[in-house]
DNA sequence: CTTCTAACA
DNA sequence: TGTTAGGA
């Protein structure tokens, strides 16, 4: 058993029925920075258990919260360098209704 | 399996 | 803008 979640393991077609992604999406995330999948020597994708949590991630951010690519790729970043966040993310609990809005002035 | 291009909502 | 389909 490999318990190591960076260990490349699911190809993208597993990955698409996994997630109910088409290959096509799983790319273009790829290609917009939004998941970084290691590769074999031919080159086939190899997705981690940290890179399927990542498009589940993707995924929740831009059907549940409605946030587009663009914005999926800087919630990500600034995720990884905020603990707290992170954790709203992976608990699917990032709702911006309980966040405050703009400071009212 | 890959990348690239084009069409559609 | 994001997803899907098709060709190479």
């Amino acid at each position: 058993m490999e318990l190591n979640p960076e260990h490349p393991a699911y190809t993208i077609s597993v990955v698409a029925q996994l997630l109910g992604l088409h290959e096509q999406t799983i790319r273009q995330y790829e290609r917009l920075g939004l998941i970084a999948p290691c590769r074999t020597i031919r080159k086939t994708r190899l997705y981690s258990q940290n890179d399927i949590e990542r498009l589940e991630c993707i995924n929740y951010l831009v059907k549940t919260c409605g946030v587009n690519l663009s914005g999926v790729k800087i919630v990500i970043t600034l995720s990884c360098q905020h603990p707290e966040i992170e954790l709203l993310l992976k608990t699917r609990r990032f709702h911006p209704q309980d966040l405050e809005g703009p400071t009212q002035v």
